[in-house]
DNA sequence: TACAGTCATAGATAATTATCTATGGCGCTT
DNA sequence: AAGCGCCATAGATAATTATCTATGACTGTA
């Protein structure tokens, strides 16, 4: 027997138009509503029963009915058009934003922050899924490198012409000391009183130790004694149990402040930024972007973060010129 | 924002290519496997591409994977043709006859035998659904004239070009009295020996009265006492209850034989059989067409009806002439 | 560096589709 | 019978699609 139905050709506006004229009874009245002519309708049915293999519809009464395959073809119209309209609304979601799944590449430093401001934003967007990835800075330069997630979050951007980074944050640098710490409460305390302090320091990479190390030398001091440690929460035990002093994001201390205390240091806090980080070319998401566009809003709003907020502002119009309407592959 | 995707050129020749490219992960395999060139797959992904108004797939280690969109339109795709696939198989059952509705038009006698082949169609063809109409032969002739039946069933077909009858079953008319009458093991009984009694007869345009109407004109006998009666039922208890004879179709009297007996009138039983009458030009849907082809059968194997089968198969034969190959609106 | 495999794009063409206007047939209603 | 509304068919055309061949770009691998 010959194949019951040549699938290949159809379309699914043949679907809407017999879907049209089934609802209506009419052919006249389907061209009418749907701004074709009479004898377009007419083709279209034509096409569509020759597609089918079997007669669709019939004239009874003047009104135009469908027969016993028509009805059931009548509902899997119907069946079909519901179903990619359902899909065509997941895609005005998608584009949205509200919809759809991002991530996002934090240095270690950042994850102490980035909550306040992701945690808000899933629970007013609660389609979108976001991965975090975590590393330290040279974990997320590799992953920079291979293209892996959709916004990084670095202190010290990588440079790249290709990059686009956008200082939101202030991230100031403390000098931490234990609890019970004989600096406490001193005025007008500087490195020179410190010279015999051991400090507790992240790796080389790391664009706390970077900065704190760029601050030193224009200072012309060097630390006596020095104790790599790898991890920030490490380091904040360290200091507690009074094995050193260290230097580390003020959002760390205010995070969890057990043990340890902020020391009045002349010349600090330092003064660092976070950056969001995208590359110029690549198609962000549309979650991401909606992401973007909340913390700015939010940056104004709870952050008392102007700068941050004009910065991603910027971020996101120059977003918005490299990828104007057209949306290459 | 713009429509969220093109619907109206969504076409599902357009689906398969893509879904067998999310399978297999490959543009070129997929052109192989469906006999097309590499780029011209690569150009319907292209077109998919700009109906959903999103990228839907990307390279990614040498292999083509979807988009987070994409993804969504794979399961799309698949749901899609996944139910024109369910709907094609239909469309295969209806054809075959295996499936669908048919509606068959009785006249009052043949109820009597007709369910004899309905009901093991039925249990052969649980899909099928039928409608049987039983009516007087005025009514069924109306609904005839009205094309509100597939096929019909008669004793008298009606005279029309348009129409195919075949005399498919063997409708003996015979003389009926009641249990206890006198005339009951009379030899060589006659018209004659009746002249007194009184007849129950069915209303005028009825065949069964016809019948015997058209033998007692032949033989040039009027009855002396006649009672009209619209039901062969009604006909039947009266018989029954002492108030006359009745000629009736032999089927009735074997189907429920209570307090009515057969008499062996002279010339009895009359000749008559049933027809299936069908309109020439009428598209029988397939389940009817293989009502038809099972009823064929039935009367040469259940029936001992050879005469009927070979009518009943001249009317298929006929019935496929009428509709070669083409099936005209 | 040269080669092989995989895609994308360009350019060309045949086929198919989408639509329109003009007309004719049918069934009802004046 | 004339008119009206509704549908089908014919004929024409513009637009869109389906595909092909040829070619270039990119990515690894020998």
């Amino acid at each position: 027997m010959a194949l019951a139905m040549k699938i290949r050709q159809l379309t699914f506006r043949l679907l809407q138009v017999y879907a049209d004229v089934v609802r209506t009874g009419s052919i006249t009245v389907t061209a009418n509503r749907l701004h074709l002519t009479q004898p377009t309708v007419s083709q279209q049915l034509k096409r569509l029963r020759e597609i089918v293999g079997e007669p669709i519809v019939r004239q009874e009464e003047g009104r135009i009915v469908p027969t016993e395959v028509g009805q059931a073809l009548y509902q899997l119209s119907q069946d079909l058009l519901s179903r990619a309209d359902v899909f065509s609304q997941y895609l005005d979601e998608y584009n949205s934003g509200g919809r759809g799944h991002f991530s996002i590449g934090l240095v270690n430093t950042a994850q102490y922050v980035l909550p306040r401001l992701l945690g808000p934003f899933s629970q007013a967007n609660p389609q979108v899924d976001v991965t975090v990835e975590v590393g330290n800075r040279q974990q997320m330069l590799n992953r920079f490198e291979r293209h892996e997630d959709d916004i990084y979050v670095f202190s010290h951007p990588p440079i790249d012409d290709a990059v686009l980074a956008a200082p939101f944050l202030s991230n100031p640098l403390v000098l931490v000391g234990p609890e019970n710490c004989r600096w406490a409460g001193v005025e007008g305390l500087t490195m020179n009183d410190l010279k015999e302090e051991r400090f507790l320091l992240r790796e080389p990479g790391s664009a706390t130790r970077h900065t704190f190390n760029a601050w030193l030398d224009s200072a012309g001091i060097e630390l006596r004694s020095t104790q790599q440690i790898a991890s920030n929460e490490a380091i904040r035990l360290a200091v507690a149990s009074g094995m050193g002093l260290a230097v580390l994001s003020r959002h760390i201390v205010a995070d969890s402040p057990k043990g340890v205390q902020e020391l009045p240091l002349q010349g600090f806090p330092l003064k660092s930024r976070w950056h969001f980080v995208v590359r110029r070319e690549r198609r962000l998401p549309p979650a991401a972007y909606r992401f973007l566009s909340f913390v700015q809003e939010a940056l104004a709003r709870e952050f008392e973060e102007p700068e941050g907020e004009a910065a991603v502002a910027e971020l996101l119009k120059a977003l918005n010129q490299a990828r104007p309407l057209s949306k290459p592959q």
